[in-house]
DNA sequence: CTCCTAAAGCAAAGCCATTTGCGTTAGATT
DNA sequence: AATCTAACGCAAATGGCTTTGCTTTAGGAG
C-alpha cells in the first residue's frame, strides 16, 4: 500500500489506510466497496479517460462528501483501486520446462495488461506516483512468480536466467509497452522469453 | 507528432498541428513559443504536479481562450511539449567499442530521464495518450541511435545484438523505471547493457 | 497598398468540482 | 442496554475552470 502514496501525504488527513483500522466495520466497508466496484465498472466502460469524483460517488449511490473525507482526491483513490485489481494474481504455469512456463506466464501478462481497463488502471497508477520508491506490490508479485518458476527449474537442475534479468527484461518491457499505448501480442511476450533464456550463464537451453 | 494524440482527436477542432501551417505567422509562433516555455517553467519548477490552463496562460502572458482554442486540454498541450522535450537529443557516444557506447549511452539516457522534470515529462506522456500507437517519435529516436552505434559496430566486425533487442532491454526497462518512480543510476543502466551483450549470436564479447 | 481572414484578446455567463458546518447513522465499547 | 464517536449524508457556499459570442489584431495574398 506504500506503494500508492500520492503526493497528499502531508495532508491533515490520515492515509486512508492507517485509520481503516479505527472503525472497518459493516458500514465502512459497504462504501468502501461500493466506491471500488463504482470504479472499476467506470474504468472498464472506458468511456472516457478522466473520470471525477462525484461520477464515482453517483455510481456508487454514494455522496461524494465522503469520497472526498476518505481519499482526497481521485488520483488516491484511483491508485489504491489499481494496486488492489492489479495485485490479484492469476494460476502460475507449471509446465516442467522454464522456457514453457516463462513463455505462457508472459502470454498471460501481456493479454492482461494489454486489456483497455488494464491499461487504465496502469496510467493511474502513474498518475498517482509522484515520488520515487522503493518497491511496489505490483512488481512484487511479479517478483516473487519469478522466484517461484526460477526456483522450481533450478531444483530440476536447469541452466535459469536470475530473477531480476527476468523482472528487468520481461516484466518490464510489458509494462512500457502497456503504458505508452505499443502493441501487445504472444509474439512479442515470447520474443522477450526467448530473448532472456539467452542471458542464462551457460546459454544452453534446457531442451 | 501523430504520437501525441490524445482523445480529443474526434473534436471538431484541427489536431492542432495539422492547422498550425496554415498561418504560421510571428503572432502564433510567439504565442505557442510563450506557451511552451511557461509550461517548461511549470514543470521545471516541480511545485505540483497538476497545471492547469489558466496557470499556463498567465505564466505565458497570453489569454487562456487561446489555448483553450488551439490545444483544448491541458492533456494535450501537455503532450505536445513533452515530445518536445523528449525527441531532443544528446551527441551520441564513439568509444570504438560497441559495449562502451551502449553503457555510456544507457547511463546518459538514465541520468537524463531520472530528473524529476523529465519524470513529469513522462508522465504527462503517459497521461496524454488514450489510444494505442505504432510508433512514437521518442523511441524512433532510439531506435535510429541504436542503428547507429549497431551499424558501427558491424562495421567493425563486431557481434551485436539487433537493435529490437536493445531497445527492449536497455530503452523499455529504463523508461519503466522512470515512469513507476523506481530507482535509476548508473548501476543500473550498466547492467541492462552488459545483460543484453549477452544476447548476441555467439555471445563473445568483443573484447 | 488594400483586402481577407486566421488567430488572439476580451468579457460575461455557467458549470461543476471542492469545501465546510452540522445533523444523523450505526459500529464499537463497557 | 446505554453510551460514545467515527464515519456518512445533507445542503449551502465558494472558487475557478471552461465555454461562448463578439471584437480586435496582424499575417498572408493579390
Amino acid at each position: 500500500m506504500a506503494c500508492m502514496s500520492g503526493s497528499s501525504a502531508a495532508s491533515p488527513r490520515p492515509s486512508a489506510s492507517a485509520d481503516r483500522a479505527r472503525r472497518p466495520g459493516g458500514r465502512s466497508a459497504r462504501v468502501q466497496s461500493a466506491v471500488f466496484s463504482a470504479v472499476g465498472q467506470l474504468v472498464g466502460s472506458g468511456q472516457r479517460d478522466t473520470m471525477t469524483i462525484p461520477e464515482v460517488a453517483e455510481v456508487a449511490g454514494v455522496n461524494p462528501t465522503s469520497i472526498y473525507r476518505r481519499w482526497g482526491s481521485i488520483e488516491t483513490l484511483l491508485g489504491e483501486v489499481a494496486v488492489a485489481a492489479l495485485t490479484q494474481g492469476e494460476p502460475l504455469p507449471d509446465t516442467g520446462v522454464l522456457d514453457d512456463d516463462l513463455a505462457e506466464w508472459s502470454r498471460i501478462i501481456a493479454a492482461d495488461i494489454g486489456r483497455p481497463k488494464r491499461r487504465a488502471y496502469l496510467r493511474a497508477m502513474v498518475f498517482a506516483r509522484n515520488d520515487v520508491v522503493e518497491e511496489c506490490p505490483c512488481w512484487e508479485i511479479r517478483r516473487e512468480q519469478a522466484e517461484e518458476m526460477v526456483g522450481r527449474a533450478a531444483q530440476r537442475g536447469e541452466a535459469t536466467p536470475s530473477v531480476r534479468q527476468i523482472l528487468d527484461h520481461v516484466i518490464a518491457p510489458l509494462y512500457h509497452h502497456a503504458v505508452f499505448g505499443l502493441a501487445l501480442d504472444d509474439t512479442y511476450a515470447e520474443t522477450l522469453t526467448a530473448d532472456v533464456m539467452r542471458m542464462t550463464e551457460s546459454g544452453s537451453a534446457s531442451r
